[in-house]
DNA sequence: GTCTTTATATGATTTTTATCATAAATCCCA
DNA sequence: TGGGATTTATGATAAAAATCATATAAAGAC
C-alpha cells in the first residue's frame, strides 16, 4: 500500500507524537530508529523529508532532534505524511495503471477503485496524529513487532 | 497499489476475457502486449504465471496461445490475479508493515485500514472477470491510454 | 519427418527502491 | 572561541522489482 519510507515516516511521526505529549524534549534520530525498528540512516534520511515538508520541526547540536509543538498535533493529518514521502499516486493513480483514467475514459475497475481510493483519502485526512498518539500513548496500540 | 506485474496480470486478463465473448480463438502473448501496451517478454512471463495457477489456459504450436473458456468467465474474480501474482498481502498486510498487528496487538492505524482493506478485499473476490469484460465489449472502459 | 509458430523456461540486464556511509553545517557549552 | 554533539546534505552500495534476451520444447501444417 505505502512504501516502505511512508511506512516508516508514520511511525517516526507518531513516535514523536506521543513524546510530544508529556515532554518538550527533543527526539534524536537513533531513539526514532530504535523505537520504530528502523534502519537508522534511512530514517534520517526520511526525517529530512518531513521537515523540509514543515511537518516536524528540527533543532541541530547537543540536545537537538526533531519535535512537533503539542498544540499542533490535532491539525496535522496523516493525508500529509503520506503525500509528503508517496506523493497524490494513491488517491489520484489508476489501478491498472493507466496514464489517463477518469470517468470519461475509465479503465474496466476505475468505478469501483474510486470508491475505495476516496474511502482512503478520508480516512487519511481525518485521522490527525493527536488521535493516534493517544492510542499509543494508553498502551493500546504499538508501533513494533 | 499493485505491482506493475499484478497491472499487466489483470489487463491481459480481461482482455483474453474480451474476446473469449466473441469467438474461441486463442491469443498470442504478442497480441496481448500489444493491446494491453505491456512489454511483450515481461508479459509472457506473468502469463506464465496465470496459467500455472490454472487462471487462463494455453496451447502450443501454430494458432497457438491463451485463452479462457467463455463459461468460466462468471467463475473467476479479480482476487484470483491478484493473489497469484502479488499474493495476499494487500488483504493480510498491516499498514504499516509489522509483522505482527493484530486485533490484540495492533499497530495504530490497525482498526481503520482494517475496514479499507475488507471493502477492497470484498470488491476483488466479488467482481468477475465477465462483469468486466463486458464493459470493455460495450465500449464503456478501456485497457491503454 | 521437417519446418514454422508459439508457449515455456531460465538467466541477464536495467531500473527503482531501500539501505548504508561519509562529509558538511549548525548549535550548544565550556 | 573552539570542540563535541547532532542534524543536514549528498553520494555510494545493496536489494528488489521490472524489463529484456535467449534457448528449449511442443504442436500443427505441409
Amino acid at each position: 500500500m505505502f512504501s516502505k519510507a511512508c511506512e516508516y515516516g508514520i511511525k517516526a511521526t507518531l513516535y514523536i507524537s506521543e513524546q510530544a505529549l508529556h515532554s518538550e524534549k527533543k527526539i534524536g534520530v537513533k531513539d526514532i530508529a530504535k523505537e520504530i525498528n528502523s534502519p537508522e540512516a534511512f530514517t534520517a534520511k526520511i526525517m529530512q523529508i518531513l521537515t523540509k515538508k514543515k511537518i516536524v520541526k528540527s533543532a541541530k547540536g547537543p540536545s537537538g532532534g526533531f519535535f512537533i509543538p503539542k498544540e499542533e498535533l490535532d491539525k496535522i493529518m496523516l493525508s500529509e505524511i503520506v503525500e509528503a514521502i508517496d506523493g497524490d499516486h494513491i488517491y489520484k493513480g489508476c489501478g491498472l495503471g493507466l496514464d489517463q483514467c477518469n470517468a470519461d475514459k475509465p479503465c474496466p475497475v476505475h468505478d469501483k477503485f474510486k470508491l475505495i481510493r476516496d474511502e482512503l483519502a478520508e480516512m487519511l485526512t481525518k485521522t490527525s496524529l493527536l488521535e493516534l498518539a493517544n492510542g499509543l500513548d494508553s498502551g493500546l496500540t504499538f508501533l513494533k513487532r
